[in-house]
RNA sequence: GCGCCCGUAGCUCAGUUGGAUAGAGCAUCUGGCUUCGAACCAGAGGGUCGGGAGUUCGAGUCUUCCCGGGCGCACCA
């Protein structure tokens, strides 16, 4: 790309000022030297304001230390270099070379756009619902924007690994188990607080015909007046009188639910490469478990103290506002001690990098975890989080409940089989992800403009609807004037790998759908004023590169979104 | 009460590590199909960037205080 040879240029110029200046400014220059895309034609192709951002170090003024700079700038790519304003350096870029490069932008493919500038491997954890019940609606933002997280990170050169947690352990599950054995074999067993739905009742019909005791009873005695009580109650007394049923139930719910999630994922073409379960943790009682080594980890570099009988953990020395318990009085874990065990796994298979994304609602968890992985890391190792908010649906104006009391809820799949898989995507990631939502299901609906995954599709179906009228040359040399009266599309064009790469590092795929939607946009303009196929064929040449260019970027970004680019619509 | 997030056009939202005149779409108004797909394009109006103070060549962006909204503050998961 002409602007990495650009700015490289641009840091060895200001280095070698720094240094005749005797300053050392390395990190400045690492930080604040670069070219920017100019955003108006009038400032050329790219632009810096780093002569604004360093003359006070210079003890220059900025249009001195601009010129200082501009002086030894000789880019074989530049065609004209001024300096306007306060200090800004303005650069216009040869035509000739912007033909050039986009001539190689065919021979790149769908290369182009792929990045080289990270190394190492990270860790994504994404979804990681509890295997309780269907994915809902808002799991289906954090799955979404987990996996283009990915999808983004390994275009930049990392190892990705995405994995789901399975909380396949602990009270919910209980809750999860008796609810099946309660819907099998305890007719009109009316338990508040026990999961319904039609999932459930699918699933104990199933588990049902699984077993040979078809018509085992169950009865309970005395059960407490308390929901929560009444429901452990219960876990314990099925759990204790038929272990066996109650072991093969929790199984086959789990394995059950787990699939259902999996398939709906796979609907939205996401794939997590490792499930990792809870269970596979260990017991805190055996030394060689992720569990027991955590916490000897954390313990014996000197961050736990007991206290009211439960092991607890100083994670206020950590920028935590209050310390954890990790082990309670009766010798069981917490829930944040089998976390704190699952990301000892992790850190010990590696990772250079371990982002959590989460739902936004558990913020509140990040500080406790952060503390933990901080003691438990080797020093090259980092951890990071991406939240995300609620979504609300809306429907003719109105805010649409997504949960009955009945337990039935509306859930991912129900928006997908109303949508479509690619449509849910592309709202889904147009917005912040840290920013509830709202989602207006009549306009994703629509075929229209204003429904920007129509508007982008549009625009790649129509460079597919010209392109297969007629075929160009690659080769043969493109004017300047379709070059400069296309500006506002090639400028898109020519810089994708440094939007890209700029997403990625700003871990916003939102920028992504918005580069997108106004790439089509310039597209579409183009094609109004610029007929593709007409009678001069030089110019014809031109347009249908500029065309098929545009295509594969619009092509490569939607690959990046996990959205199918659609040939006819 | 403490902590995190948010507040930009009537609505839904962008806004490039602080940059040049704050942008899109919807809605309102005007114009454009005999031709590559009008599922589109061109143009107009619409702003105290929640409010005050500060930092500096420059603030929607950073600091601080206030106002308003969301979420979280367990030996639950």
């Amino acid at each position: 790309m002409i602007l990495d040879s650009l700015d490289a240029d641009l840091k060895n110029i200001v280095a070698e000022l720094a240094k005749k200046a005797n300053l050392s400014l390395s990190e400045e220059i690492d930080r604040l030297v670069f070219f920017d895309i100019s955003t108006e034609k009038d400032h050329g192709d790219y632009a810096t304001s780093c002569a604004l951002k360093l003359s006070k170090q210079f003890k220059l003024s900025p249009r001195e230390l601009a010129d200082q700079i501009v002086q030894q700038l000789n880019n074989t790519s530049i065609e004209k270099i001024s300096i306007e304003g306060p200090g800004f350096i303005n650069v216009f870029i040869k035509t000739e070379d912007k033909a050039n490069a986009l001539q190689n932008i065919l021979a790149q493919g769908l290369d182009w756009g792929k990045l080289e500038t990270h190394k190492g491997s990270v860790l994504v954890e994404f979804v990681s619902s509890n295997p309780t019940g269907p994915l809902h609606v808002g799991h289906g933002r954090g799955a979404i924007l987990g996996m283009v997280l990915s999808n983004l990170l390994e275009n930049s050169g990392y190892q990705v690994t995405k994995e789901y947690y399975v909380n396949d352990a602990g009270r919910q599950i209980a809750i999860l188990t008796s609810s099946l054995l309660l819907n099998a074999y305890c007719d009109d067993f009316d338990a508040d607080g026990t999961y319904e739905g039609e999932y459930i009742h699918a699933l104990a019909l199933q588990f049902k015909k699984t077993q040979s005791d078809n018509d085992l009873t169950l009865s309970f005695d005395s059960l407490s007046d308390d929901k929560d009580e009444r429901l452990d109650q219960i876990s314990a007394h099925l759990k204790n009188t038929s272990p066996e049923l109650w072991n093969a139930a929790r199984e086959f719910a789990v394995t059950n639910i787990l699939q259902i999630i999996k398939g709906e994922l796979e609907e939205f073409g996401i794939d997590h490469d490792t499930w990792f379960h809870e269970s596979s943790l260990g017991s805190i009682n055996k030394s060689e478990s992720d569990l027991a080594k955590s916490f000897i980890d954390i313990e014996n570099k000197g961050h736990t103290y007991k206290k009211d009988g439960a092991s607890w953990f100083k994670s206020t020395d950590f920028a935590d506002d209050k310390d954890r318990v990790l082990v309670r009085e009766n010798g069981e874990p917490t829930y944040y001690m089998t976390d704190v065990g699952y990301h000892k796994n992790k850190i010990d298979r590696e990772y250079d990098l371990c982002i959590n994304v989460f739902g936004a609602d558990h913020h509140g968890y990040i500080p406790r975890l952060t503390a933990a992985f901080d003691v438990m890391k080797n020093d090259k190792q980092d951890i990071e989080f991406m939240l995300y908010q609620l979504v609300n649906l809306y429907e003719d104006g109105n805010k649409r409940s997504m949960s009955t009391r009945r337990g039935e809820f509306y859930s991912l799949e129900d928006l997908r089989k109303e949508l479509g898989p690619d449509v849910i995507k592309f709202f889904f990631l147009e917005k912040k992800s840290d920013h509830t939502m709202d989602f207006d299901i009549n306009l994703a609906k629509e075929e229209s403009k204003n429904n920007p995954y129509f508007y982008s599709q549009y625009a790649y179906v129509r460079c597919n609807s010209i392109l297969r009228k007629k075929r160009f040359n690659p080769q043969e040399k493109i004017s300047d004037q379709e070059i400069n009266a296309n500006f506002d599309l090639l400028v898109k064009v020519l810089n994708f790998p440094k939007h890209i790469k700029e997403y990625t590092e700003e871990r916003s795929p939102h920028s992504l759908v918005h580069f997108v939607k106004e790439l089509a946009a310039s597209f579409h303009s183009f094609y109004e004023t610029s007929p593709v196929i007409c009678d001069d064929e030089a110019v014809s040449n031109a347009r249908l590169l500029i065309t098929e260019t545009t295509k594969l970027v619009i092509e490569k970004s939607f690959r990046l979104l996990n959205v199918k680019p659609l040939e006819k619509m």
